[in-house]
DNA sequence: GGTTTATATGAGTAATTATTCATATGAATA
DNA sequence: TATTCATATGAATAATTACTCATATAAACC
């Protein structure tokens, strides 16, 4: 395809947010945000299995959309909020101002 | 799935990323960026079929990303510049800072 | 060094999403 | 109102992406 060999901010973006468009690393990220953890914790709250998790945070590492620290034999995660948080503001500006009721047009709900 | 059921920010970007995370709609976005547009001349822009382009404009349409006026038989889109500007600003600040020879950790470069 | 704990990886399958082609709708104009 | 132009829609298939299970790696501790 001729995007994948274009050069620009479309490309960037692509990559950008098809690393984010999944729930599962979607929800690791909301968890992370709390505060840093390891993988076992992470797979604990989201009550997915391990490998899951460990295939879910790779493409966001290598995308520095989250950070890795090892201690030991864990790998402590820690997601970059100077990048997510003016996002993630950004689509909650867009929910409340153009979305009706809450952002009811981005939720998957066709009323 | 849990996360469908679940309310709050998580499940409102997940929509939001999904409709962003396409390289047809992406380019749609970047041509409407320019100036707004009907479908036709964005197929000729982008080289797709007409109803391709339709099709990728009916998600953003209905998550507001962009918006609809209809001039005689032409639909010309615009896009929501108020929401989309920070947002590609802030992935632009992330592949400046985050990203070893700009953005290149984006661009699904293994090297 | 062998064992346990923690994480990563690979390969196959399932699920999702994109694209295509045919056709429907709908507005303008002859 | 028949025709043309512009866009939208539906359904089938293609392509992509996610997930699962088995196993590999790797660090800590005995």
């Amino acid at each position: 395809m001729g995007w994948k060999t274009k050069q620009g901010q479309t490309e960037t973006c692509y990559k950008f947010f098809t690393n984010l468009a999944n729930p599962t690393r979607l929800a690791a990220i909301e968890h992370l945000m709390e505060k840093p953890m390891s993988v076992n914790e992470l797979a604990t709250a989201l009550k997915q299995e391990q490998s899951m998790i460990s295939h879910n945070l790779k493409p966001l590492l290598q995308c520095n959309i989250i950070s890795i620290e090892k201690q030991g034999r864990k790998h402590i995660y820690t997601v970059n909020q100077e990048t997510l948080n003016p996002i993630f503001n950004a689509i909650k500006n867009h929910a409340e101002k153009f979305c009706p009721r809450g952002g009811k047009c981005l939720r998957g709900d066709k009323s």
